[in-house]
DNA sequence: CCCGGCGATGAAAAGGATTGCATTATTTGC
DNA sequence: GCAAATAATGCAATCCTTTTCATCGCCGGG
């Protein structure tokens, strides 16, 4: 039923080696020529079977993407991010969500492998051995975890924390507290690197957790940052940032009056909350897109690109910015 | 280098007629036979190349879904359960998102037609001619509007209106607003004909909007809703509300001293917000399973499937539910 | 005037699985 | 115990595209 490239060919009175060539291999066949096969081509509605095209290629234009939860919004503007930039070269995306499980996501990795030509992982909790089970499946590419010897995209977490620090410091506040994420993930880690800024300013830094990256938690952390008698408290992300807020002000505690809030991913609630909350713009949606454009670089040289370089520098699209909103002000 | 039919056979002994059946046909093959071949394609590794399988059974195993806003909270949960089905029938999931725009949903679908076998396409805002465009190009199933003659999940919209309805009417309230939906959403006009139950209960019904369905749109018709008079406001759905909630919050309007809010959706942060919100739970991931479920029946039993009926029955396990939580509260 | 080389095109193989048809093995019925 | 039916398996065609290799014509140089 569907128009074929021998279809195409015979309209067009060439052979079909011409027509592949003139609609894949521009440079290899007369401009005439071409322009008459890419005219028929389109008038007849030919478009090319992509299960052939991959039989022979061993290609198949899909690349997949492992996000740790998709209710954390911060993963959908990501996932926007890597769509886009993934149509923009005709490529589709296999999403799949692991549920914060380092072994479903080396499992998702070994159920797309066959299907996809790569990977895009985002905040990967695998540990070592697990990481190396599925490194040599297929092309990866890592949002937020560096892999030696591995592409990967790095956001500027620990830049965001040092902005927020230096937020904090400004208002006066000389004890903070810290909410950890979970302990297996790598971006916990680069966060914490940056609140080593603290001690330029003389601060004390209060440690809590580790917590899984939920509203619930958050709102158990309240209780603690409350008892721990900081003034301000930074935490692992926006989620559980917020439920921070919804704690305190069950408590009654004034935010920022008595303590101040800060969050990191700048979710969309994040602005829409009471009140507003300070927090870091990772630049998720940028990433998304960066981190498909690295792989399809991989992709397009093959091997060449295994610089042993253990540490991808920071692209300056992704600086990290700080939102200042009604959550933070001057240390009581 | 992989593995390929062939090579099981040669080591199982068989042709590679017979592999294949062993295991896309078990029936037709001695169980003994059937299970030696499994051995050995399990030892050896094999998994079947799904290019060269799609290109002679026309299969891609692939299937689309259109969701017109990922960073509404409900769409993920909605994939979730799309994801899951699909996973368990061996086919994987492309997502795209539409940005509430009916032409750019018939333009992912023209996109996606050629890769997938069927797509599953939510809350459609495409109006009739855009609509014909793209119901030959694939087969799809819609979710959350019915399509003459096509098959299509509905969620219990009216029923959790009715149930909404019932319950402000026990609170005593009296006059309440609803928050249309987009103009071109069919579902706000399920919904509207849920909130018809309030004519037996006497009520008095005041339509606001139509608004599009984010944040802002309810931070707006806050203050609509307090000069409306009324003691309860419904939003069209949960990021409305929240938007409502937010707003009346500013406004120092108590909530529900004085205003009752109810949602839809049920989202997660429905129940993080302050207060915790009364809304609808439409069963999203379960009519996200349902959906793909439909799709893989269409898919099976072609041609068969076009009853002139013009509207899918409610699945029992889609009936809606209300969650009352501290937004709703006796009328002033 | 002929030949090497080059550019453009065509012929045909390859890629891996499914499936209709042919063939062989096994059973059933009488 | 044999014919016929049936079950199990093998053979080979097929799906559609890309790509290697061969062919052809033409150009420029000797």
């Amino acid at each position: 039923m569907a128009v074929t490239i021998l279809d195409v060919a015979k309209a067009a009175g060439v052979s079909v080696s011409t027509v592949s060539r003139a609609l894949s291999s521009p440079e290899m066949v007369r401009p005439e020529t071409r322009a008459r096969v890419r005219a028929v081509a389109d008038s007849l509605g030919y478009r090319p079977n992509l299960a052939a095209r991959g039989l022979i290629t061993g290609r198949t234009a899909n690349l997949g993407l492992v996000v740790p939860d998709l209710t954390n919004p911060f993963f959908p503007s990501l996932l926007k991010g890597a769509q886009a930039r993934a149509r923009e070269a005709d490529h589709a995306v296999f999403l799949a969500d692991s549920q914060e499980d380092g072994a479903e996501e080396a499992r998702l990795v070994a159920a797309m492998a066959k299907q996809v030509d790569g990977v895009v992982m985002c905040a990967s909790r695998m540990d070592r051995p697990l990481l190396e089970t599925v490194l040599g499946l297929v092309p990866i590419v890592f949002i937020n975890r560096a892999v030696p010897g591995h592409p990967s995209v790095i956001m500027d977490n620990a830049g965001g924390m040092r902005q927020a620090v230096d937020h904090l410091a400004a208002l006066g506040h000389r004890r903070i507290a810290y909410l950890n994420g979970p302990r297996s993930s790598w971006t916990n880690k680069e966060r914490r690197k940056g609140l080593r800024r603290a001690d330029r300013h003389g601060m004390e830094v209060t440690h809590l957790g580790p917590f899984a990256p939920r509203f619930e938690s958050g709102q158990q952390a309240a209780d603690l940052v409350i008892a721990a008698g900081v003034s301000a408290v930074v935490a692992y992300n926006d989620v559980m940032a917020l439920g921070v807020l919804s704690r305190l002000a069950e408590r009654g505690v004034p935010v920022p009056g008595r303590i101040s809030v800060v969050g990191c991913d700048d979710i969309g609630f994040a602005a829409m909350a009471t009140p507003a909350l300070t927090t870091v713009d990772l630049r998720g949606e940028r990433a998304g897109r960066a981190a498909v454009e690295t792989l399809l670089d991989v992709l397009a040289a093959p091997e060449q690109s295994t610089p042993a370089r253990t540490r991808a520098p920071l692209r300056p699209d992704l600086t990290a910015t700080l939102i200042v909103r009604a959550s933070t002000g001057p240390a009581a």
